[in-house]
DNA sequence: TTGTTTAGTATACGATGTATAAGAAATGCC
DNA sequence: GGCATTTCTTATACATCGTATACTAAACAA
């Protein structure tokens, strides 16, 4: 990336999606609420390279989980973001809000 | 592009750009809007490779214009949306604007 | 101990993002 | 005319991001 740093539209996804999750972001509750918000049924696969490019990049950092008692309650790797994500998305997102004033379509 | 073909970030910038210069969309016009807008000052290259890839596709389609007469008034290649471009946008637009919702950072 | 469910890892490849360098078409001026 | 200068476009190359598929791991149930 070059001067002011940009993510992509993908990760821009996820990192909203982290920050309305809070406490429970992990893979699949992540790709749930990117469904439920935007409609775009996207893979699982997606989701956790994205993840895992965020950590690279100092945007997310993740923990591992306790087990929860359920059928196939595997330990879950919880995500969530950090200051600089935090940064990043909100200039993220003022770029194209930025961009979108004025055309009357969409308001967050 | 899996299955309702997403767009890229920033060929959504682009596509908004377009959107709000109507007719006198080229690469230099286009490039300033995105600098006025959102403060990040684009690589001129990285618009028109951008523009190649709409316009292929077909989701902006260009016309050369007339050459205007002031030193360096090379004739430009204008660009408007098509009726793909449009939808693309609003729903990529629609998609970012769900996932930010109930944030409260920015509104268009 | 096998099956089913939830979750995560590995990996590969096409699509996008970005930069740099070079080319083309105007005007201005000697 | 011919060369400098300005505006705009093309070509190209490579890094990053997006996406899908296949595989692995850990839990409970029967």
């Amino acid at each position: 990336m070059p001067k002011g740093d940009a993510i992509g539209g993908f990760e821009q996804l996820v990192l909203l999606a982290l920050a309305h999750l809070g406490e429970d972001a992990y893979g699949v509750s992540i790709r749930k609420e990117i469904a439920a918000r935007t409609g775009r049924d996207v893979n699982i696969g997606a989701v956790y390279t994205t993840l895992d490019r965020l950590e690279g990049k100092g945007l997310a950092v993740s923990v591992i989980g306790e087990p929860t008692a359920e059928r196939g309650g595997r330990a879950k790797r919880l995500f969530r973001l950090t200051g600089a994500g935090r940064t990043a998305l909100e200039e993220s997102c003022r770029a194209v809000v930025g961009m979108m004033k004025g055309l009357g379509w969409g308001e967050a």
